[in-house]
DNA sequence: GAGTTTGAAACT
DNA sequence: CAGTTTCAAACTC
């Protein structure tokens, strides 16, 4: 392979890293504290590659989660219930049929795809995850999965059964192998890249299983990760239906691609997306670890994770719904990493990696829910109407999981995480699952609309359910998917959605950029000569996302194969800035329903949103995409610098937000007493059970079916910090707690909402796992922990704005360290801290000091509409009419 | 496709 | 913190 040489000018750290390569960047402490973190590094570890020798490409552990547009987008799961077992293995695309079990039993299995193997390979140790790798083939896609182990059922040899078909056929006994089997996939087609790197290096998750897995897994465990390219072509449905019939007793995951399939999906479930083809393998191993308790999973599962637990219903039967995630958000794997070492709460096990920030991206984790265990899963992350069949979805953090990223990690990415709150209306029980990558993948500052569209559409819902399965009462996933479907067809002009894997073909390295800078398919990619990709200049970087094969860089490092270096020159930009990584857009304060909602779909609100540090354009007038406001779709504020300023989405206008943002906490004070009630007594309702960690009830996850979705969050957020201060200042009363970090804490999106999973969002709101007494506190306290990941930051202006963190965990814990920093300005080009930070430089991590979000958090749950998209739209409008008022006024 | 312009990121 | 340099995207031709 041809691995760019560090230029000189790269910092000496970095080259360390890198003429070390990753292995002896594994002596370094901070290699050290990351593969601790990190599941990766464990894959790597594993010896797989002899049995891709075949391959032409080479494996990547990790793929860039855009790699295509189609989408990859992978997720690993682990099955908490121990004695389930089975492996399952789909692929929607006849690439994914053509999938190869191991056959001879060696755990793994290639499948071949189009013009090339391309290593994509998973491996599930008993006890682990299987990881996958993908080439970082654009082509479509990318399957994978799965594993399982199961020491009674085991036969190894069955494997051959994880191919989806096998699956299908064989529905509930699943195959054990024995052990640990390897699965893999797929697949990418051949790749440029290919050349690049030798078969050897190719990586191939490795699994095996088989000897940890014996004495591990008692139970039939399995583990089932499914990994599905975005395959216009492949039946939507197909895949997930294969599956979950198999799922039914067992668990899996599912990953959905294509648009189309995303539309498909409504009748089952939400989705998420995942954008990291970086899975935390870590974590998942740790999880397994949990895996015996059910109740740990499914802590680990929800919040911890960033990742979302849907509660698909396995309504119609099998039919699951899988959840769609495009980007891979290292953050989130990060997180549950750390957390899950000290408790197995977090380690509860689902990674999922979703690639493509353009297509959308359906994963699907299905638990089945028959076990005492699954009980309790049922009680705490959701049950099924039925309880028969739990569905988790998984999303990655965003950002670097790959990257890093992520997320944002959508952002835009967003991505990262995502962020779901549940509203409660009324008695009814809504849940929004937001999507948290989808931003890391898509680059998110750029492609900001694209990638919140995207994620929107491929938006995974994330649905729980009561122990008492009230989950019903929220509205049947269906119902949610149904709305998240309807925003996203709203938005066919997405160009993600609407990609279509031909677009993608290796040859065409490169496409020519569409205006939006990307190649229509809603990721972009880099061109850059000097900084080996290591640097924010580097969009692919910046986002968040590994490079991919389109990219035209030179001697880019910003490859999975670099991941250690990949990480370790962001943690030191991160140290230097700790929102480096952040969503550059968030939403501001003021945001109409109808924006939020996205009328027909149209989710993008840039009245609301702003850019996170405003721009400094002098010559541009904001009128070209030399603009980060403008490129982003969105107006400029009085934090923009811009001279001339005549932004068509909004010029910058002094004072407007603010007075906008008094208005909206004004208003909101006036209820917040209210909202608060409704919050806890909402939370209640669900029936988290008091013991139990705030499951997914709490929080909810809240999907945001549309960018806008996200928007909302952040919006809520906004208003919820400002109510909060403004609650201290003038109500003594008030719940506020003195700490304005607590009130600051507030879920995002995937942070995209997403994250990256913010941004537009990609970011969603992540639930810390880290700390997992937290969990079990009140009702209230639950509700900080959602809020974690998410940013209230106040600009220089004292503007409210929220930020979604898809900052991996591994990159926040990095960030701790950097106490000092400075207070982020929008004018200033280096942020500081968030707010709360600064207040809570003790806490464990940054995102540990987002966890403090308390009651407020609450009462921004009540803003979100229920299910429905046009009862959301309608309750949106009803909270933020003031608030849009107010805008329209300011304007 | 090459060259220029632009503004963010990085550096001093 | 301000100013300068570097960089890569955006844009123009």
């Amino acid at each position: 392979m041809d691995s760019p040489e560090p230029s000189s000018k790269i910092t000496a750290t970095i080259n360390n890293t890198l003429s070390s390569d990753p292995v002896p960047a594994q002596d370094s402490p901070v290699f050290n504290y990351i593969s601790n973190l990190s599941p990766i590094q464990p894959v790597k570890g594993a010896p797989i590659v002899q049995d891709f020798s075949g391959l032409n490409s080479p494996p990547l552990l990790l793929t860039s989660p855009r790699i295509n547009t189609h989408s990859r987008s992978s997720l690993l799961k682990r099955s908490q219930f121990p004695k389930l077992s089975t492996e399952v293995f789909s692929g929607k695309n006849e690439d994914y049929n053509n999938a190869i079990t191991d056959s001879d039993g060696t755990g793994v299995v290639f499948s071949p795809l189009r013009s090339g193997l391309s290593p994509f390979v998973q491996k599930v140790s008993d006890n682990n995850i299987s990881v996958h790798e993908q080439s970082g083939t654009p082509i479509r896609c990318v399957e994978f999965l799965v594993d399982v182990s199961n020491s009674e059922s085991g036969n190894p040899s069955n494997s051959n059964n994880t191919s989806p078909e096998v699956a299908d056929s064989i529905p509930q006994s699943p195959n054990s192998a024995e052990d640990s089997k390897v699965s893999v996939v797929n697949i990418a087609s051949k790749d440029e890249r290919k050349d690049e790197i030798p078969e050897d290096a190719a990586r191939v998750v490795v699994e095996q299983a088989e000897e940890d897995n014996k004495g591990k897994f008692p139970s039939n465990q399995k583990y089932t990760g499914v990994y599905s390219t975005s395959d216009p072509d492949l039946p939507s449905h197909g895949f997930c239906t294969k599956i979950v019939p198999s799922l039914a007793a067992h668990s899996s995951l599912h990953y959905h691609y294509g648009d189309q399939q995303m539309a498909q999906l409504s009748t089952a479930g939400h989705t998420m997306l995942d954008e990291a083809s970086n899975i935390p393998i870590k974590s998942l191993e740790t999880a397994h670890d949990c895996r015996d308790d059910s109740d740990k999973i499914r802590m680990s599962i929800a919040p911890d994770e960033g990742i979302a637990l849907h509660d698909s219903q396995t309504k119609a039967g099998q039919h699951q719904s899988g959840i769609s995630r495009r980007c891979l958000q290292f953050e989130d794997a990060q997180q549950k990493m750390a957390p899950a070492s000290s408790s197995s709460q977090n380690a509860s096990g689902i990674v999922s990696c979703s690639i493509q920030p353009v297509s959308p991206a359906v994963i699907e984790v299905v638990e089945p829910v028959s076990s005492n265990r699954s009980s309790k899963l049922t009680q705490l992350v959701s049950s099924s109407v039925n309880s028969e069949s739990l569905n988790v979805k998984v999303s990655k953090p965003s950002g670097i999981g790959l990257h890093l990223n992520s997320i944002v990690n959508g952002m835009e990415a967003g991505s990262g995480v995502t962020v779901s709150v549940k509203s409660i209306q009324r008695g009814n029980l809504s849940i929004r699952g937001k999507k948290l990558t989808s931003m890391m993948s898509c680059h998110p500052s750029k492609n900001l609309k694209n990638c919140l569209i995207s994620s929107n559409v491929v938006g995974s819902n994330l649905t729980i359910g009561d122990n008492d399965g009230k989950h019903e009462s929220y509205g049947s996933d269906a119902e949610i998917v149904a709305a998240s479907l309807s925003l996203n067809n709203a938005k066919p002009l997405n160009d993600t959605v609407l990609l279509k894997p031909t677009e993608h073909t290796p040859s065409n390295k490169r496409k020519k950029k569409t205006l939006d800078g990307n190649d229509g398919d809603g990721c972009k990619r880099c061109n850059c000569k000097k900084t080996k990709c290591l640097k924010l200049y580097c969009d692919c970087f910046a986002a968040g996302v590994y490079c991919v094969d389109s990219c035209t860089c030179q001697g880019c490092f910003n490859r999975p194969e670099y991941e250690d270096t990949v990480l370790d020159v962001r943690q030191q930009i991160q140290s230097r800035n700790p929102l480096a990584f952040a969503p550059k857009i968030v939403q501001h304060s003021t945001s109409s329903p109808a924006n939020i909602l996205g009328e027909g779909g149209a989710s993008f609100t840039p009245s609301s949103a702003r850019h996170k540090r405003g721009c400094n354009c002098k010559k541009s007038m904001c009128l070209k995409k030399y603009c980060e406001c403008y490129q982003a779709n969105v107006g400029c504020s009085s934090g923009c610098r811009c001279e001339g300023c005549k932004n068509v989405f909004g010029p910058k206008e002094e004072c407007g937000i603010d007075l906008v943002n008094k208005h909206c906490i004004t208003e909101r004070l006036e209820r917040s007493v209210e909202e608060e009630v409704e919050m806890v007594t909402a939370t209640t309702a669900y029936g988290l059970s008091p013991g139990s960690p705030r499951s997914s009830n709490n929080h909810d996850i809240h999907q945001e079916t549309t960018g806008d979705m996200l928007d909302l969050v952040t919006f809520d957020h906004e208003l919820n910090y400002g109510n909060a201060k403004l609650a201290n200042e003038i109500s003594p009363g008030f719940h506020v707690t003195g700490n304005m970090d607590d009130i600051l804490a507030l879920p995002k999106s995937q942070d995209w909402a997403s994250n990256s999973g913010g941004q537009l969002i990609p970011q969603t709101v992540h639930f810390q796992s880290t700390d997992p007494l937290s969990w079990h506190n009140s009702p209230m306290t639950q509700f900080d922990r959602s809020g974690m990941n998410t940013l209230e930051l106040l600009d220089s202006d004292k503007k409210p704005y929220v930020m979604e963190d898809d900052t991996p965990e591994i990159l926040k814990a990095s960030s701790i360290l950097q106490i000092g920093v400075k207070v982020n300005s929008p004018n200033k080009k280096r942020v500081s801290p968030p707010y709360r930070h600064l207040n809570e430089i003790g806490s464990s991590s940054s995102g540990g000091g987002l966890k403090t979000g308390r009651k407020f958090i609450l009462r921004a749950v009540p803003s979100f509409p229920p299910l429905s998209p046009c009862i959301q739209s309608k309750d949106v409008a009803v909270h933020s009419t003031n608030n849009s008022e107010k805008d329209s006024s300011s304007k």
